[in-house]
DNA sequence: CTTTATGCAAATGCTTTGCACTTTT
DNA sequence: AAAAGTGCAAAGCATTTGCATAAAG
């Protein structure tokens, strides 16, 4: 288990991470932050906020979202635009490719240089590029076993 | 300019195309169809109902929702997700990267091989592969042009 | 004549907005 | 204090749904 003392010390590394950042550390933000960490669900606003309501029964819909789009315009998340019916969030903002599955709607990472994202070329044919998503849809592993459709 | 005989050939074309994927010809789908052959503009449902309602009054928004729908389940047309806001219908079904513009909210087709999309495999680690998008974000050369910030 | 598609209006659900209030710094 | 962030409720929109009517094969 994790000690006090390492939770006090990520705490902090967000708290400044974010003062970096030009921006305030507000429990809130720090919440989200922790929750984001390391997970790889790619959730969405509500589920970030479902989440984290036990523990902060202020927090609302609207704080979820305007943070994250500030994490992203920090450049320290990736929003989805993956899932045809909600927005996505990745905490990994390096660029990877995602698969959604149709059947159970999970996003996942897929494995670098799987589909090849080559690193974004500052320009291509006169368009500025800023952000590139590798988006692949399908049938995850998990789903082909339950449903037996096809291979 | 089009000859009469032209257009009600095309037209033939279109509904064969239909039956042949056991969809009836309706005037409303023949209408969808023809508005986007060769439509570079990757138009979401709302314009293409704005478009066609002058020569189609009855029209429905709901009727335009569902015939791209299964348009794009027969492998006519793609969905695109790349636009946050809104759904955008691609009339060209063979996979390749799109761009859009943060700034104007267009999207463009890039040319084929730009921004490499290699064929797609079957099967990624297990996931079943049935359709990548790769989407790519930024400021399209007309706005960089308009607004000279940057290169 | 059977089946499929359409149109309408209402409903749904995600995301944004305005604004008064609270917290950071 | 000043500036920035939060929460709430309402508004905004894109998309879907249910169902009665209409058109296609």
């Amino acid at each position: 288990m994790e000690s006090k003392q390492g939770r006090r010390e990520k705490k902090n590394e967000r708290a400044s991470k974010l003062r970096r950042l030009g921006l305030r550390a507000t429990p809130q933000r720090l919440a989200i932050l922790a929750f984001l960490e390391g997970n790889r669900n790619h959730p969405s606003a509500e589920e970030i906020y479902q989440a984290l309501k036990p523990r902060f029964p202020s927090l609302s819909l609207a704080t979820v979202y305007s943070t994250l789009e500030i994490l992203e315009r920090a450049g320290e998340i990736q929003i989805l635009t993956i899932d045809p019916e909600r927005r996505r969030f990745d905490p990994d903002p390096t660029p990877h490719a995602h698969f959604y599955c149709r059947l159970c709607g999970r996003v996942f990472d897929l494995p670098p240089g799987e589909p090849v994202l080559e690193e974004l070329p500052e320009e291509i044919e006169g368009f500025r590029v800023e952000k590139i998503l590798l988006c692949v849809y399908g049938v995850c592993p998990g789903c082909r076993g339950r449903h037996k459709e096809g291979t």
